[in-house]
DNA sequence: GTAAGTAGTATACAAAAGGTAAGTAGTTAC
DNA sequence: GTAACTACTTACCTTTTGTATACTACTTAC
């Protein structure tokens, strides 16, 4: 369509292809909680009250429904121990490590952006 | 506290400062159109009516909000030529170039995730 | 028996995010 | 003058997300 611009380095199909990818990731681990959980189970918390600790601010509801979620996109394994105290375990799955750079990113992002920020305040 | 795993390679305060950083990127860059416009603002498109036409479903108004948003976080420039016809370019900052490597891991995911599914879909 | 911990669900409500449709105010084209 | 394009704003509505509190059911500790 409109590429009148003299530096437009993708075409407007690749260009839609890498927004596309950037919806689609944004989609399943988008939203204020999923990835917090994803790192939390990958630090070694598998106990639903010990993840409410871990991660702050979580309602149960809210926590309920994530675990959920991410169980549906194969993130998490749900293994319930019946023995006597009813003991349930929630397990990151070898695809949640496919994230590690996603993860890696966005953590390194973030504590520069803080950083920015505190200098900005500091002003 | 309760570091009962054998391997876990995060202190409890690493591991929250990990959960922190992660939060506060996706508190400037998470929501549904943040990324998908600074990508647009990449690729060379500013002005107003082209943005919109560039991201499928956004809406005048949520794309004047985002724009505002992302204004006031520093990852673009919006200015206001006024002459005959007022024309207003949305220019992304040098800011907004420090999100690449976060960008690149976000659309290399998405891809992944995407083709995962297509493979799901033919089973 | 009472309190606290396990893993949640139920219910009601509030807030935030996102979407629709129309309007404003000016310019340009025919 | 009428239609279309520029860059939005406004009012209203729906959906999503989150909060708060209570409740189930079972176990362990005192």
């Amino acid at each position: 369509m409109e590429t009148y611009l003299e530096l437009e380095p993708l075409t407007t199909s690749q260009c839609n292809n890498k927004l596309n990818a950037v919806g689609d990731a944004l989609y399943v681990i988008g939203g204020k909680w999923k990835l917090r959980i994803i790192i939390a189970l990958k630090e070694g918390h598998s106990r639903f009250n010990e993840l409410q600790r871990t991660i702050p601010g979580i309602s149960a509801k809210v926590l309920s429904q994530e675990l959920k979620d991410l169980e549906l996109n194969g993130f998490l394994e749900r293994r319930v121990h019946a023995d006597t105290p009813v003991v349930v375990e929630y397990l990151p799955t070898a695809y949640t490590a496919t994230l590690k750079n996603v993860l890696e990113a966005l953590s390194e992002w973030g504590e520069m952006h803080r950083q920015k920020l505190r200098e900005e305040g500091n002003k």
